[in-house]
DNA sequence: TGTACATCAGTGAACGCGCGTTCACTGATGTAC
DNA sequence: TGTACATCAGTGAACGCGCGTTCACTGATGTAC
C-alpha cells in the first residue's frame, strides 16, 4: 500500500478537527469544504471519499465540539483540591484565553443560536451533553445532585456561558474585562 | 406624484423592520435580499433604490435591533412598581414566549457570536447599548450605579442572555423550562 | 388647454461569482498467475 | 522473476445552483411652455 493502515482514518481525523475548530469559531457558514481540505493538506475533491456531504461533516463536527466541552470540565475539575473542583471550572471558563480562541474552546456560547434552528437529532445531542455539564458542577458545587443543586448548577452555567458570548462581543476591551470578572463573581455566588 | 410623499420612507422603514426580524431569528445568513423584498411586498431589484447593498442593510439593521432591547426594557421597567423594576424586566425576558420568538426579541443572545467577528464600528454600537442595559439594570437593582452595582447588574445580565441562549437550543422541553427558571432565580440573586 | 419631456418607485431578465458536488484520471502499491 | 490487472487515496477540471447586483424598461404623474 502506497500508505499506512491508519493513514487514511487519521486524514478523515484531521478534517474532523479542523471542521470541529471553525465550527466553534465561525458557526457552520464558516466551513467551506475547499478552504478545510487546503487547511487539512489536501484537495477538495478528496472530501467525499471521507464524508457523505457537507450536511453530515457538520453533524459529525458539532458532535465532537459538544463532546470536548464536559470532557475539559471534568479535567479541570479532577485536577483541582476538593473544596476548588466548582472554582476551577468556572476560572478557566471566564478568562481572556477563552474569549479569544473561540476555535478551541466551549461551542455554547457560539452555535446556541444555529442550534435552536437544527433538527431534533442535534438537540438532543445538545441536551444530552448540556445535562451532562449540569451534573459535573452540580456534584461539585451542592456535594449531591439534588433538584434544588440542579437549578444551582444550571444557573451557573447559564452565567458562564452569558458572560463569555458578551465578552467576546465586546472584544478586547476594559468592558470585556469587567464582564469577565463580573461573570466569575456571579457564577459561583 | 404616483405616490403619497412618504412612501418611498415607509417602504424603506418596512424593509428595515423585516430585516431586523430576521437578522434576530435566523443572524446575517437569514438575509436573502429576494426573501426579504417579497416578504416587504416589493420584487428584489427595487431593493438597490433603497439601501447601498446588503452588507449597508444588515449594518442598519443591526443598530435597529440593538435599539430594542434597552428600550424594551425600559418600558418593562417604567410600568412597574417601584420596588419590582428589575423584577418586571428579568421575568418578561426569561418567557417562553421570548424564547419561542427570536425574531421579536432580544438580539443578544442570538448575534454575539456574530458580533464577535464584525467591524470595529460593529462592536461599539454593541458595546453602547450594552452599557445602557447594564446602567438601567444597576439602576433597578441597586438604587445607584457605583462599580460594585455595575459588576452586579453586569452579572444579571450574562445570566439572563445565557440562560435564554441555552433554553432556546434547549427547544420546548422540560429542560427548556429548568433552564428558565433558574436563569430567572440566578439573574436576581 | 394641449403637447413634449422629466421624474421616479418599482419590475424582472441577465450577469457573475462562490461554492458544493461529480467524475474521469493519476500514480503508487498489491495480487494473480 | 516478470507481466497484467486491481485497488484506492487523492487530484483538479467542470457542472449546476443560489444569490447579490446591475440595468434597461414601465407606467403613472408632474412640469415647462
Amino acid at each position: 500500500m502506497r500508505y499506512a493502515k491508519n493513514h487514511k482514518s487519521e486524514t478523515r481525523a484531521r478534517i474532523l478537527k479542523n471542521a470541529s475548530a471553525r465550527l466553534r469559531a465561525h458557526g457552520a457558514a464558516g466551513i467551506a469544504i475547499a478552504d478545510l481540505m487546503k487547511e487539512s493538506g489536501l484537495t477538495h475533491g478528496g472530501f467525499y471519499a471521507h464524508f457523505e456531504s457537507r450536511e453530515a461533516l457538520i453533524g459529525e463536527a458539532f458532535r465532537d465540539a459538544m463532546k470536548g466541552s464536559p470532557a475539559r470540565w471534568k479535567a479541570r475539575a479532577d485536577k483541582a483540591p476538593a473544596d476548588k473542583k466548582l472554582a476551577a471550572i468556572v476560572d478557566n471558563y471566564l478568562t481572556t484565553e477563552h474569549r479569544d480562541d473561540p476555535g478551541a474552546g466551549c461551542i455554547l456560547p457560539g452555535l446556541g443560536a444555529e442550534v435552536s434552528r437544527s433538527s431534533t437529532q442535534t438537540r438532543r445531542v445538545y441536551a444530552a451533553r448540556l445535562e451532562e455539564m449540569i451534573a459535573l458542577v452540580a456534584e461539585h458545587q451542592s456535594g449531591r445532585v439534588t433538584k434544588a443543586a440542579r437549578e444551582q448548577a444550571i444557573g451557573t452555567i447559564a452565567t458562564m456561558v452569558g458572560s463569555l458570548l458578551l465578552a467576546r462581543a465586546a472584544g478586547d476591551t476594559e468592558l470585556s474585562a469587567d464582564i469577565l470578572k463580573a461573570g466569575r463573581r456571579k457564577a459561583m455566588s
